[in-house]
Formats: C-alpha cells, sequence, structure tokens
DNA sequence: GTCTATACTCTGATAGAC
DNA sequence: GTCTATCAGAGTATAGAC
C-alpha cells in the first residue's frame, strides 16, 4: 500500500526530446490564443507529431498546460527572489528592473501565457499567488520599507511600487504588437524601454 | 442599383434594449476567455437569451466581437485626445492618468477585452493601431516633446511616456487578480493607486 | 512509439414551428 | 421575435494496427 503511485521510470532521450518539443510548441500556441482557445491539432501540427502521440506524452491538453505553467512561476519570481537586502537599494532595484525586462525580451511567449492566465482569473494559479507570490512579495516589500525608513530611497508604497515594475516590464512582451505599431518601423522597442526605465525608477526612486 | 445596402430601419425599443443585453453578456464572457475561447453558449447563459435568438440579433460570433471591439476603441483613444496643448503640462499628464486608471476602474471588462485581443496579436485591430492609435500617439508625443524642450517637463522619449501610462494603469484592470491576491483582503486597490500613480509620474516629470 | 480510424462531445449556425 | 430541433464541422480523447 505505500507504493500507490507507479515508480516513475526515467524517461530516455527520445521521449525527453518529444516532450520538450510538445512544451515548446504548446507554449507558443497557449500563450496566443489562451487555454480554451488553443487546440490540440494547432499544437500537434506546430510541433510536427500527430495528435494521438501528444496524448501519448501528456494525458490531457489541460496536463500540458499545467506543466507549462508551474515550471514558468519559478522563473518567473527567480528575480525577484534575488533582490537582495543586503545590497545597495537603488541599484538592487535596478537590477531587478532590468531582469524582468529582459524576462520579457527573451521569453515574451511565457510571459504572455501568464498573462492570458491572469486575465481568466487565474483559474490555474491562484493558489499560487495567494500563497507563495504574496509571501515573496510581503517579504520584498518589508526590505523596500526599511529602505524607505532608512531614508536610502524614496518613501512609496511598497506593494505599487513592486507593481509598477511588473506593469511597466511585462508591457513590452504582453502588448508587444501594440508597442512596434505605435513606434513604427526602425525601432528597438526593449534598448529604448532599458534606458527609459532606467531613468524612470532613478528618479522615482531618489529620496 | 444605387441602394444595394437595404435601408437600416431603426431599431424598436426592445430590439435596442435585446441588443444591449447581448453585448454586455459577450462582453463578460469575451473579455476572460478571448475570442475564440468564448462560446455562444455561455453568452446567451449569461444574456438569459436562447442561442438562436443571439444569432437573430447578430449575424454570427464575430459580428458580437467586432462591434464590441469598435465602440471600445473609441471610448479607449478618449483620454488621450483630450489632452490639451494649451494647458498646464504637468497637470494635462496627471489628468490623462487620471482618466485612464478611472477607465481602468469602471471598465475593467472593455481593458481585458482589448487586452485579450493585443495578446492574440490584434487580428482584428492591428488596422487601427497602425494607422489612427500611431497618428493619435505621434501627435500628442510632439506635444510632449513640445514641452519637454522648454523645459515645463522633464526630457523623456515621449513613446514610452505614453507607454508607461498605459501600462501603469491598465495592469490594475488586466491583473486584478493578482493584484488583489498580492494585497490581501482590507485594501483599495485603485484608491492606493490614484495616489501611487500621482507621485510616480510628479517625480518623474519634474524637469 | 507512432500512426489511422473513430467515438463522442461541443460549437456555430440554420430551419421551421409557434 | 422566440423557441425546439437539428446539421455540419471541429474538438478532445481512445482503440487498435503496425
Amino acid at each position: 500500500m505505500e507504493d500507490e503511485a507507479p515508480a516513475e521510470r526515467p524517461l530516455t532521450r527520445i521521449q525527453q526530446k518529444n516532450r520538450q518539443t510538445i512544451l515548446a510548441a504548446a507554449l507558443e500556441v497557449f500563450s496566443q490564443h489562451g487555454f480554451r482557445g488553443a487546440t490540440l491539432d494547432q499544437i500537434a501540427e506546430v510541433a510536427g507529431l500527430s495528435k494521438p502521440n501528444l496524448l501519448y506524452y501528456f494525458p490531457s491538453k489541460e496536463a500540458i498546460h499545467v506543466e507549462l505553467l508551474s515550471t514558468l512561476m519559478d522563473t518567473w519570481l527567480d528575480p525577484l527572489r534575488a533582490l537582495d537586502p543586503e545590497g545597495d537599494p537603488v541599484e538592487e532595484i535596478l537590477d531587478y528592473v532590468r531582469r524582468k525586462l529582459e524576462l520579457s525580451r527573451d521569453y515574451p511567449r511565457e510571459s504572455r501565457l501568464f498573462a492570458n492566465e491572469i486575465l481568466q482569473g487565474a483559474p490555474r494559479v491562484s493558489e499560487v499567488l495567494e500563497v507563495e507570490l504574496k509571501s515573496l512579495v510581503d517579504e520584498k516589500a518589508a526590505v523596500l520599507s526599511h529602505w524607505a525608513r532608512a531614508g536610502r530611497i524614496a518613501d512609496l508604497p511598497p506593494h505599487h511600487l513592486i507593481f509598477s515594475i511588473w506593469a511597466l516590464t511585462q508591457h513590452y512582451a504582453d502588448f508587444d504588437v501594440q508597442v512596434r505599431a505605435v513606434l513604427g518601423p526602425g525601432h528597438d522597442p526593449y534598448a529604448e524601454a532599458d534606458g527609459f526605465l532606467d531613468t524612470l525608477f532613478r528618479k522615482l526612486l531618489a529620496p
């Protein structure tokens, strides 16, 4: 009775490769259409596999989505975890902004996958938001408050300061088509954003 | 041959009311699930009408979505249109921020509908973005540049300044569940955001 | 491990009674 | 104007040959 779950056999190389192929294709499709809007047909076509073959590697459409989301959440929170209470306040925050912007630039589909999930009311990650994310943010907000009380950064509501970092960086990934449509050709949105956000947060954080 | 399109009969009161009921229900559903994720069944249930009855008032699912989007786009751009080149620079921009935040607070579903459309690559509004929105933003960006050259606001890339207003205000509507999950109970996100964004943009715009 | 064939459900849209 | 019934196609998932 102790070994109810079957022992997890290590995956062969070809299995690992196919799983990765499927996840990459699913990320592409889910991030554009959301969970319900995406179809296994689309994912199969992007992956270059047959539909039943997808379901040989994953038990269901939802399982693929859950797998994507859970690996995503970790990557997503890493930059905030790295915010060092012992570091220089302004530089620590600016580093965080930079890392977040790099995530938007290098993993825009992950950003949109997450945005889709939140827009839909976070049916699959509300637990993570309310527990893991909340406690992490509360912890780092306390650090920000401490820095503010010490007069090392401006006195701002720490949670909203963090929201502003999320909003400003993720905007460039989630609203990419709008940003590019408005800027017109010949622009590098992320390069420009990098300088702009550096200026913005330096001015904002100055005590 | 000149009157190919049938003369548009004015709608009866009951027709207008039902159309509005359907659009309200569709807004609810589309804004949460996106176009492909939404179903006529869901919309019909929310509207309290039968599915064929929906299609008596609108020729197709897409027609409902297009109707919602086009009325939305006008409302959405109004606050930026109202930015007055003759007014006081900082107060004009802060008024714009306030009006945008009020839109997020009072019309969060419209904000999410738009966000969904952009996330999906703006298949139905890319024309509007590239023409109407771009020319409006270019026009107002010129105003911001003029103010900056006159030393009345800080010298910042005007397009990205406008992006930052969009990102910071829409975040509270589009990521509402995340904001509330992180803040926990007993908070009024929009009231707090109002004060925070006022502070943020006053510091940012100071020359 | 991968494919073809298929079961079964859901979805958008139409026909036709009332 | 509104409903029941229904169609055709798409959707997820499974069975079973190879």
